[in-house]
RNA sequence: GCCGGAAUGGCGGAACCGGUAGACGCAGCGGACUCAAAAUCCGCCGGUGGCGACACCAUGAGAGUUCGAGUCUCUCUUCCGGCACCA
């Protein structure tokens, strides 16, 4: 045994010790309970990041203490490999995406390997490869058969300039990013998947979802956006032909204040009027510009422009005009809304701006209404009752819904309606690295699916974008086919599918590795479902929402009967940040890495000032998620080069619980080195000292108690603890004589605690000091119920609540034994004197107060 | 703007059910070893007052419930994540 601790040779011993049992393959097997682990599989994005390495380091902690639990465990890896900044890269490096990406594979490969992760290789997986897409293409091809795949406009960023289809992130503050053009926003035919089919059991499935953070279910229960309401019919006149304009709303009770009506930019009706007015037709293509996002649309000034249009009131007849609002989202409900600006604070801005009338029907105890000081009575169901309306005066909200909604169907202008908010997901991209959709367009027969046996319809790999358009759409070897149903020349679909579409069932397809017939076989129903995911909190609602449909549709296709949600648990990582800075070049941002910058600090640790190594001012850009666009990531492969996997992984665990954002400090993993170096020489130590049989009783018991705390809290998933617990453990038994009977149980019992966080050490000790064959391997350690045991207990002694003083008692003690003994207490004496004792509260084997 | 989350020493964090606030570690300070440095080891380490025993203050701000609040309730502030074409 090495005098000092060299993680290099360690790690790479272990390393082919792994390699050579093939210790992390793992197959059916029916005589253990099987445990699928899996972590979010990384985009090869270059290199691995720090959110990685925290990923992946959750992810086989528990793998690795399920195998000791005695559980089969799957713990798989592969690429989420098609995306836009593969063809970023190939823009900048004249480089086609493919090869791009798969050097990227290679080298991230290496890197995980590396870090000794517990990973079964023999299931990678690329969702670039033919072999994957083509299953996203066969279901899709049942989908739109199905009719859960169907085609309609969609609404798209436009770059005038580049002619080209712009992503979301493309778009600084309205613009193009590589042209600076004003973006403006396109209507362009796409394909989507009719996910609001199924929002109901979406939804309601969630409260079977125990092992799912709350938050996150919340936010997924919101994004669905469940409400209940009327729609309701406002008649109107267009060339002498009756129409009708449809509204949503959750408060029909509203409806006799309505005053106006507001309709998106997009609605037939401002079509209709952008058509004879010019100044309707400047508002609605003012709408136009600007990107599609709708954290930029819901912060923009509310504005509108009147129709000249007006539609009758379905209960009173009254003529209401109809504006356009900017605010009206096409998207949600009928795409138009009835204004009612006394009980809903957009309608009430929007109706003072532009002179609106404003009537009161709803009053909160009585209060008289008065524009200046308005209040939200609108939010208040629980109290209001109609006024001013009529029939419906003094009724609640409920009563006044179903009175309205009853008079309303009466007439054939509303009924009870269930509105979502969730749209149905579009998934057609206008970009080249991507799955193609398995379409063919022909001038007879219209969209025709590419039947099974002709796909995969396969991506040719060889092409570099440029920036103007999917090269895809320029390529007539790709394009040019024909008709699968007739047979006459057509037209290949270019577009390719949005990439989560490859993420929502990746899971899947690991449990089914070699398997070319089919999406998924039987051996899926062994695993399924994902028993631990484990993944950024940014994936909350569209990844695993998207998973949790797709689940769904390949249940309902008999590809896995009875299995509705993917992931059993679910544990959202934090995500890591770092500082970042930039400066102004020309008007864009060139940002600089942190590690180039010097802060200056005041006193409560705020940035003052920064510079740039070369001395050149700079500008904090903030604290944030660790991107190549801000220029702020640690490359986690100079932490491994330096301190070895086994620091890297122990310094991600220990340094935050893994729900925790972790605000990355290069300081503090020079003391995870640390202890690995002492967990070292204590092992040298023990083994070079004599052998003895004596049992120390006070060892024990700190260790068990440790011992017993960290199962716990691994089990509650809060591995920094875990951590700290074997920092406790070595501290306790360097203080302890090294050669008893109990310090080598204790070194025992720390080497597998370690094991699944720093698990090359691990393995290398435990068998350099003969302690089994293979740590992996070893039973997990189980407290021992009489190392625990205490004779005497020490309880806290508090007067009013604040603490005076200790007692020691023995544990049998009973209340009056307990309450004479802290009476006796001279500090408590000296508080308690000259005053009565009103109350005593005693909490078993904690403390005693006594209040005076 | 909407939805979700977080806030505890100089820093990361601990405190499981409402019961000793600051475990464990980083940084810092003092010391040992050394010709010296690194490494290692030992000690101190929230603030104020006090020689000290100890007392008072302190968990983003303000209120409330309670014998007792970092933990529960309400209001607010700041920061982080998501908002449907980044993955």
């Amino acid at each position: 045994m090495q005098d000092a601790y060299d993680p290099r040779a360690v790690e790479r011993e272990a390393q082919a010790f792994w390699e050579s049992r093939r210790s992390f393959h793992v197959a059916e097997d029916a005589a253990k309970p099987k445990f699928y682990c899996l972590s979010m599989f990384p985009y090869p994005s270059g290199k691995l990041h720090m959110g990685h390495v925290r990923n992946y380091t959750i992810g086989d902690v528990l793998t690795r203490y399920y195998r000791m639990r005695g559980c089969n465990v799957l713990q798989p890896m592969g690429w989420d490999a098609f995306g836009l900044p593969a063809e970023n890269a190939a823009m900048a490096n004249k480089v086609p995406p493919a090869k791009w990406t798969y050097d990227n594979i290679a080298y991230m490969k290496a890197q995980l390997k590396s870090l000794g992760f517990a990973l079964d290789w023999e299931r990678e997986l690329a969702t670039c490869s033919p072999d994957y897409y083509r299953w996203n293409q066969w279901l899709f091809t049942r989908l739109f058969q199905k009719g859960l795949a169907y085609k309609k406009t969609g609404i798209v960023n436009w770059d005038p300039v580049d002619q080209t289809v712009l992503a979301n992130e493309q778009v600084i503050e309205g613009r193009g990013w590589r042209t600076g053009a004003l973006v403006e926003k396109r209507e362009i035919p796409m394909y989507f998947l009719r996910i609001t089919a199924y929002a109901e059991e979406l939804l309601s499935a969630l409260d079977q979802l125990p092992g799912w953070p709350e938050q996150v279910k919340l936010m997924q229960k919101n994004w669905i956006g469940r409400s209940e309401g009327v729609r309701i019919g406002f008649e109107y006149f267009l060339e002498n032909k009756k129409q009708i304009l449809w509204v949503f709303t959750t408060r029909a009770d509203t409806l006799m204040g309505a005053t106006f009506m507001a309709v998106a930019a997009e609605h037939p009706i401002a079509a209709f009027a952008a058509e004879r007015d010019p100044e309707v037709r400047a508002f609605v293509e003012e709408c136009k510009r600007g990107a599609v996002m709708e954290a930029e649309l819901a912060q923009i000034e509310k504005k509108g422009v009147a129709t000249g249009l007006f539609v009758s009131h379905p209960l009173t007849g009254d003529r209401i005009p109809v504006w356009v609002g900017n605010y009206v989202l096409m998207g949600y409900g009928e795409g138009a809304v009835m204004g009612v600006p006394a009980h809903d604070e957009r309608d009430f801005a929007f109706a003072l701006k532009y002179g609106l009338p404003i009537r009161q029907v709803i009053s909160v105890r009585g209060q008289p209404f008065d524009a200046k000081h308005w209040q939200p009575w609108y939010e208040d169901k629980e109290n209001g009752v109609c006024v001013n309306s009529g029939k419906y005066d003094a009724l609640a909200y409920q009563p006044a819904v179903d009175a309205i909604a009853a008079d309303l169907a009466r007439k054939g202008l509303g009924e009870k309606q269930v509105q979502w908010r969730l749209r149905d997901w579009g998934i057609s991209r206008q970009r080249y690295w991507g799955c193609p959709i398995p379409i063919v367009h022909c001038e007879g027969c219209g969209d025709v699916p590419v039947p099974d046996e002709a796909l995969p319809v396969t991506l040719p790999e060889h092409l570099v974008p440029d920036g103007t358009g999917n090269p895809l759409a320029k390529l007539p070897q790709f394009y040019e086919t024909t008709c699968p149903s007739c047979g006459k020349p057509a037209k290949r679909e270019t577009d390719t599918m949005d990439t989560f579409v490859d993420s929502s069932w990746y899971f899947a397809r690991f449990c089914c590795p070699g398997q070319d017939q089919a999406m998924v076989d039987s051996r899926a129903r062994y695993w399924m479902p994902v028993d631990q995911y484990i993944g950024g909190i940014e994936h909350a609602i569209l990844h695993l929402l998207y998973s949790r449909f797709f689940q769904r549709v390949m249940r309902d296709e008999g590809l896995m009967p009875g299995i509705a949600e993917p992931f059993t648990n679910l544990l959202t990582q934090g995500m890591v940040l770092a500082e970042s800075y930039y400066r102004d070049v020309n008007g864009r941002r060139e940002w600089i890495h942190p590690s180039e910058v010097e802060a200056r600090r005041d006193e409560k640790g705020a940035i003052v000032e920064a510079k740039a190594r070369d001395g050149g001012p700079v500008v904090y850009g903030g604290i944030g998620t660790m991107s190549k666009s801000k220029n702020n990531g640690v490359d986690p492969q100079a932490l491994i080069d330096k301190y070895g996997a086994d620091t890297a992984r122990f310094y991600t665990i220990f340094a935050s619980p893994p729900t925790n954002t972790l605000e990355w400090s290069d300081d503090s993993v020079e003391g995870s080195f640390r202890f690995l170096k002492r967990v070292w020489a204590y092992a040298l130590k023990q083994r070079n000292s004599t052998r003895n049989e004596t049992s120390d009783a006070a060892l024990r018991r700190e260790i068990h108690q440790n011992l017993s705390q960290a199962d716990y809290d691994i089990q509650r998933h809060q591995f920094n603890t875990v951590a700290s617990a074997c920092m406790k453990i070595l501290n306790a038994l360097e203080r302890a004589e090294a050669g008893s009977e109990s310090a080598k149980e204790g070194l025992s019992i720390l080497l597998r605690l370690l094991s699944p966080i720093a698990p090359h050490i691990s393995h290398h000790l435990w068998l350099e000091l003969q302690l089994g064959e293979d740590v992996m391997r070893a039973p997990w350690p189980e407290p021992d119920p009489k190392a625990l045991e205490q004779d005497e207990l020490e309880l806290v002694v508090q007067v009013n609540g604040k603490l005076r003083g200790s007692i020691l008692v023995p544990k049998q003690a009973d209340r009056a034994t307990i309450e004479s003994l802290a009476r006796a207490n001279p500090n408590v004496q000296k508080f308690v004197a000259g005053q009565q004792v009103k109350k005593v509260v005693v909490v078993p084997g904690r403390l005693v107060n006594l209040v005076v």
